[in-house]
DNA sequence: TGATACGGTATCGAGTCGAAACCATTATTT
DNA sequence: AAATAATGGTTTCGACTCGATACCGTATCA
């Protein structure tokens, strides 16, 4: 019995552990919780399917309640604009206010991370992900959660052309920098089973 | 510019919330927060020169005022046990109790997450551990915080015989599953640079 | 048209959390 | 030895998180 598995989750806890310390750090000087400073940084990676209370509840672990107030007090502060969806009124949609976008322009939240991975090579890197990338996704099936992925890797993303893309599921079109942001309707590409596996060291 | 690493800290935010929630789930009977839960997980694993609220509040990210709270309401509990050091008097020294060792018994809570790293490989599993250690170092030196590492990984730890250890900083006998603990003395092994890499796929 | 589901908000209470003041013990300086 | 500083923990305070529950308006389905 190998005991490794427990030594990801603490890695993965402890990293988690400082950077809520560090997005705390970030949010000091403007009064905001490590939870707010992550919400804008979601904000500003969600497509237009994903930007919600209720997916970014889900994405952050809250109840809706919670993040009601969350949202409240961001939108308070005026980090972020609220407007309603056209097609369905109940939904509320968000987006990040011009200086909620200079907030995270200029504290760069996860810069301590592009510091602290600046000497792993790229390649380690896409494997410490692809493992933990299964992870997630699995721990999620188990859950009953959204999985949450960029667009461009989904079952539903289709390419038109050299330059057009399309959502399957929601049949919208879609500009280019849109299939690189979060959407909670990801679906894993069903490529059967065995994927890739790293070598042998 | 490579966005991997950004990427990479998405992952292990994701999964840091998620095995949060999980432990909100585990401590929920009991009334416990997360941090709570967490705290008894490490107090299972912390050595005898890491078993104190300072190790803990380091440990877990808080400040040492937070701590004690949370270490009050775990002793009314009586989830764990705090007794003085005899050598400084200062000093508070913390063990689990026996209700305390039962509860995690109980509620398993990593359990969630043995079994979303059931299939993955334990090759790519030290490959992502490797991964993950490097960036912790690095964010943890870059901070002025302990590394926190198992006992036996340690620059001081030695090899008395086949059964005896010792460590070298501190000067005392290990035993040996004492030397499987965690450490908040813990320095790297000083191999000079390069260490293992992983291949290219 | 009703019943039901759903997205979001409001309210409440227990508890987290950092900041700062404080206490007892140990270490250092003079 | 006496004064001073540093250290490990605790206490207190106020702002805020968070889940639970009740609630409101809109959509969906019978």
């Amino acid at each position: 019995m190998d005991k490794s598995p427990l030594v990801l989750l603490e890695l993965v806890e402890r990293l988690g552990n400082l950077m809520r310390a560090e997005f705390r750090r970030a949010g000091s000087d403007e009064q905001l919780q490590p939870v707010h400073v992550h919400a804008l940084v979601y904000l500003a990676r969600a497509n237009r399917y994903s930007n919600t209370p209720q997916a970014m509840a889900e994405y952050l672990g809250l109840t809706k309640g919670t993040m009601s107030q969350s949202l409240l007090l961001l939108d308070r502060r005026g980090l972020i604009e609220r407007y309603q969806d056209d097609l369905d009124r109940r939904v509320v949609r968000l987006r990040l206010s011009a200086s909620g976008d200079q907030f995270l322009n200029e504290v760069q939240p996860q810069n301590a991370w592009q510091q602290a991975t600046r000497n792993i090579s790229p390649n380690r890197i896409r494997n410490a992900v692809s493992a933990l990338r299964e992870t997630l996704t699995t721990l999620q099936s188990d859950n009953g959660g959204q999985p949450f992925g960029a667009c461009h890797g989904c079952r539903h993303f289709e390419r038109l052309s050299a330059r057009a893309y399309r959502c399957g599921l929601m049949g919208d079109r879609l500009s280019g920098p849109e299939t690189r942001k979060i959407c909670w309707l990801y679906e894993e590409r069903g490529t059967g089973v065995g994927e890739e596996e790293d070598e042998d060291e």
